[in-house]
Parts: structure tokens; C-alpha cells; sequence
DNA sequence: CTACCATCCTGGTTGC
DNA sequence: TGCAACCAGGATGGTA
């Protein structure tokens, strides 16, 4: 559920809670999430300090003391509930419940179980199978136009498939692959090989800012989802399309009504939000 | 190689 | 009010 602004958030809410501390205690209740847990999972977390916290793509990577990492997912519905130690009983779906030294209590609580969490030798995690064929990090660097364009040539699909594809751009999801294509005024029907040279620039940039306004907004709140420290995220009372079927789009007031407005489609399964008249 | 589809699981919303 | 159908942020694996 989380794209990369909700992930990025939570790592932030994370760090100031979890960095330089000892996992006092870890439950565990449940064999599996997406997939099987490591074996002995708790027990091998237990005592363990946390050095620090990042993210990759919409991965959160805690870097623990005797050269380990925990990789979580959160999937679609997974959260990261921070608490005092005062958060009561577990709750329905709470899988894994972190207890630190200092009585600060994590609980991943994910009723659908898409997420995951894996333990990994930290020089291997750049070989993790959920990681290593990750594109490039949208906000980093190694990300610009003519990157993107080289990632979308000869690519037969659509450009809105193609943003979803972590090989393409790393962190980018469904609501966020919508609203970069409506700011770069690309149809999301658009063959992914015609992005190129100035289009490519442009949506490059798009998703760029897109990504931070959505990591300064907090991220989106979605329906079960609330960030780490327990704030609600606002970005998405600032959604230009996503979820906004019908309504008019922020530059062609003049279509509301009569059929026109913000369109909605469906593609690999998934709903698309956009604007026919800004984006060709 | 590439692209499309179903699938994992649960819960909230919608419509009859 | 009850209940069934449909929808949801992700990502993989199989098939064509």
C-alpha cells in the first residue's frame, strides 16, 4: 500500500524511536506473512540492537548489531503502531511486536499479510531476490531523464504498467504512477517506448516532485493506514486524479459535469486516474 | 524476452 | 438490516 512517500515516513517515525536501541523483546504471532518467517525469527531478534534505519524503494532495512539486517515490507496494509508500552492488549493482526530497553513498543500489525520481514546478512542484502533487480531510486541521484528513457525503451506496454515495474523505478506505486503521468501530462496509455528525450525528461521530473511534496505532506493516509508516530499524513487532500473519478481535474474546470472530468480505468488489474484533455 | 492474468488475505463500502 | 459483490496501497509466478 505504502509507496515510497508512506514508506520514507515511516522509516522517519521509526529511527528517532528504534536507532541505537535493544530489541528488549520480540512476539511473534504468526508463521507467515507474504511469505514464511525466518526460522526462530523472535528468538534471533531478541537482545539484538538496532544501529540504524533506511529505506530502498519501499523497503525498510534495519541494520542490526552483528552484521544482520531486517527487511520488512509493509504490503498493502501493513503499519508500523508506535507506543509507550501503554498500547493495551494485542489487536486483531498485530504479527510482531517489538519491545525495546527503554519500553517503547512497535507493533506491525497487517490484516491483509502482503508484507513481509526476512532476515539477512548484511553483505548480502544487496543480493536479497526482493532486491537486487530493483531500479534505481527515484529521489537519489542515478535517477534523471535519460535514465528513465533508457529503462522505457523498446518497452511494448503501457507507460502506467512500466512505472509500476520496480526494475523501471524503484518505489513508485499505483497512486503516485497516476499522479506523476497527469503532472507530466502523458496519457498513461502512452506506449512506455515513445517516452523519450523531452517526455522522459519531463516525467522523470514529475515523479521526482511528486515524491517529495508527497514525503513533505507526511504521505497519504489511506484507510488503515496511519504513520509511524500515529500523525495522519495529509498528501492526500492533494491528489490531482487518484481516486477523483468525475470530479475536475485542478487545470480544466470547464469539463466537470456531463461525462467529463477525471477518468478512471482499469489496467494490469489495477484502477488508473486521468485527465484526457492534459494528458496525450 | 515480454506482457497479461490470477493470486495471496482481509476488511470496508456499495448496492440490492 | 442482511448479504453478496466488488474494491483496495503490492509483487510474484505462471502462462501465452
Amino acid at each position: 500500500m505504502p509507496e515510497l512517500p508512506e514508506v520514507e515516513t515511516v522509516v522517519r517515525g521509526l529511527r528517532p524511536r528504534l536507532e541505537g536501541r535493544v530489541l528488549a523483546r520480540v512476539e511473534q504471532h504468526c508463521d507467515a506473512l507474504r511469505f514464511p518467517l525466518p526460522v526462530d525469527f523472535a528468538r534471533r531478534l531478541q537482545g539484538r540492537r538496532i544501529l540504524s534505519i533506511k529505506r530502498r524503494a519501499k523497503y525498510i532495512l534495519a541494520q542490526l548489531d552483528g552484521n544482520e539486517v531486517l527487511l520488512c515490507h509493509l504490503g498493502m496494509s501493513g503499519r508500523m503502531v508506535v507506543s509507550n508500552g501503554d498500547a493495551g492488549p494485542r489487536e486483531k493482526h498485530d504479527h510482531i511486536i517489538f519491545t525495546t530497553e527503554t519500553g517503547d513498543q512497535i507493533r506491525f500489525n497487517d490484516a491483509r499479510r502482503f508484507g513481509m520481514m526476512d532476515l539477512v546478512e548484511d553483505s548480502r542484502v544487496s543480493e536479497h531476490r526482493l532486491l537486487r533487480d530493483l531500479g534505481p531510486e527515484p529521489l537519489g541521484n542515478e535517477f534523471n531523464g535519460p535514465v528513465l528513457a533508457a529503462a522505457l525503451k523498446g518497452r511494448r506496454t503501457p507507460i502506467k504498467a512500466a512505472l509500476l515495474d520496480q526494475k523501471v523505478v524503484a518505489g513508485v506505486g499505483n497512486i503516485y504512477a497516476c499522479e506523476a503521468l497527469y503532472f507530466a501530462g502523458l496519457s498513461p496509455r502512452r506506449q512506455a517506448y515513445s517516452v523519450q528525450g523531452g517526455r522522459a525528461e519531463c516525467l522523470a521530473a514529475a515523479i521526482r516532485q511528486v515524491l517529495t511534496r508527497a514525503i513533505a505532506a507526511g504521505g497519504s493516509s489511506l484507510r488503515n493506514y496511519v504513520q509511524a508516530d500515529g500523525e495522519l499524513g495529509y498528501f492526500q487532500h492533494e491528489w490531482a486524479v487518484y481516486d477523483r473519478f468525475g470530479e475536475a481535474c485542478p487545470e480544466c474546470d470547464c469539463d466537470r459535469g456531463r461525462g467529463g472530468g477525471i477518468r478512471r480505468l482499469v489496467q494490469s488489474n489495477r484502477s488508473t486516474f486521468y485527465c484526457p484533455k492534459r494528458q496525450r
